[in-house]
DNA sequence: TCAAGATATTGGAGTACACCAATTTTTGGT
DNA sequence: ACCAAAAATTGGTGTACTCCAATATCTTGA
């Protein structure tokens, strides 16, 4: 059983915005991808989408950019646009652990929380752009799928940010609780991926062997003005995680 | 001493086009954010832009749009568009495993190649969507950054795609080669990211210690119209390789 | 019947304008 | 001087149109 994507837990991930005109058009182009369409299929016209959903072809094109970036169709000038085979179309982007364990029908927790205030010291205070006297929020959890351990997981985020208690919300979406109490909405996460081995204590919290692959996944992530807003390092068994992805040549 | 970044060898990256209208201005853009600005420092508005370019306000946004894509500008409805923090801005794409060690000021090679014609079998035929008793010509080198190991990596190509012998190319680029010799153009790959470890013949391939940590990386490389190409497993030792990915809270 | 040229179609890029939402600056009142 | 409201600015989305390049289809002539 391995999972997938490069994932960050949602911060309000459903904010509301009011549906922009092309979203139809674009539900409408994804249920075609995702139903009856071959692959090599002649999607209609950019003139012809245009016209049907009475939008103009600016419109029509900008949607079809955007599935083009995302790899479910190909363009070809002169003459049309066309289904990609299929594939796992999943481009780099930010989902959430808790939903992509839903998605396979899993359920997402989390064992051995635990949360306490510390100086950030000197790393974490780096990438915080904090004083390594500073006060971080640290919180350790096992993160699990169906109650099995998928992850042990350290993050730190800068006191003055999370003011109070946190530790009642920690069972649920971390970042949905800094969303809803602290209005913090991430933007952009930078990662480092490395391979790695599990130490006998970590092995342990993630029930598996000593000295057995991982992935160490070291993050920052920053809220839409660039703030570092958390540190995490995550460590991932590597028997049940892997990362599929999909790259593309640039357009541009 | 670690790398970075999702690779390819570069397949024609510079297939030539006519510049757009927009060239002009990404590349004063670009300049902009290369050079004097500051992180968080404001660049000029939309429509000063357009007016001092003599595009429309759409082209400066688009331009715009993909700066942002990039990660290398963040934009606030109502205040402006701001520079990024400095970060590596390589988000996920195409690039070269030969410009990424060339960038970095490191000579790529390449050391026991081999090349050989084989049934492509049950895994392989799947991947590259032939019959398991067609053949596939395999290729296997240690690919080397200053004559140091980085990589064992074994390609598997569609026999009928590449007639005659490919041998004497090896040691450069295998997509020019490709590129230049079959008009093989890659648009798209399909990538597994997998922690392991090195069992004791990897390991003395990669000058490392039996069972130390290691990325295993399955691929598979499409051209534009969505047939497979290439399938290809690599082992990169994890001491000196890691992934530094970007990764953007999608704006649709 | 086949090949070459002409025409039509379709994606690619751009213009000029409109309106809306979010943020910043200015103005007026206390 | 300070605060609230109004106005201005700036990014976000969309319309309707134009012209060009690449491909597909049709027409004509040998």
């Amino acid at each position: 059983m391995e999972y997938t994507n490069f994932w960050l837990d949602s911060w309000a991930m459903t904010t509301e915005r009011p549906p922009a005109k092309s979203d139809q058009l674009r539900r409408h182009l994804v249920d075609l991808l995702v139903g009856e369409l071959a692959p090599h299929a002649r999607l209609p016209t950019e003139r012809s989408l245009a016209e049907e959903f009475s939008v103009s072809r600016l419109t029509v094109r900008r949607v079809l950019d955007q599935l083009e970036r995302e790899g479910r169709v190909y363009r070809v000038q002169g003459s049309g646009t066309f289904v990609s085979e299929p594939r796992i179309h999943k481009s780099v982007e930010l989902t959430s652990f808790s939903e992509d364990m839903r998605s396979r029908g899993l359920r997402p927790g989390s064992l051995e929380v635990s949360c306490e205030r510390i100086p950030a010291g000197a790393d974490i205070g780096y990438a915080l752009q904090v004083s390594p006297s500073s006060e971080v929020l640290h919180i350790r959890r096992v993160r699990t799928a169906d109650d099995e351990p998928m992850c042990l997981e350290h993050s730190y985020l800068p006191a003055e940010l999370v003011p109070g208690d946190l530790e009642p919300e920690l069972n649920g979406s971390l970042y949905e609780a800094l969303s809803a109490r602290y209005g913090l909405t991430l933007h952009r996460a930078e990662q480092t991926i490395k391979a790695t081995v599990l130490d006998p204590d970590e092995a342990r919290a993630l029930h598996a062997p000593p000295f057995s692959p991982a992935f160490l996944v070291q993050r920052i992530g920053f809220d839409a003005r660039g703030r570092a807003v958390e540190r995490a390092d995550s460590l991932y068994r590597g028997d049940r995680y892997s990362y599929q992805l999909t790259i593309y040549r640039d357009p541009q």
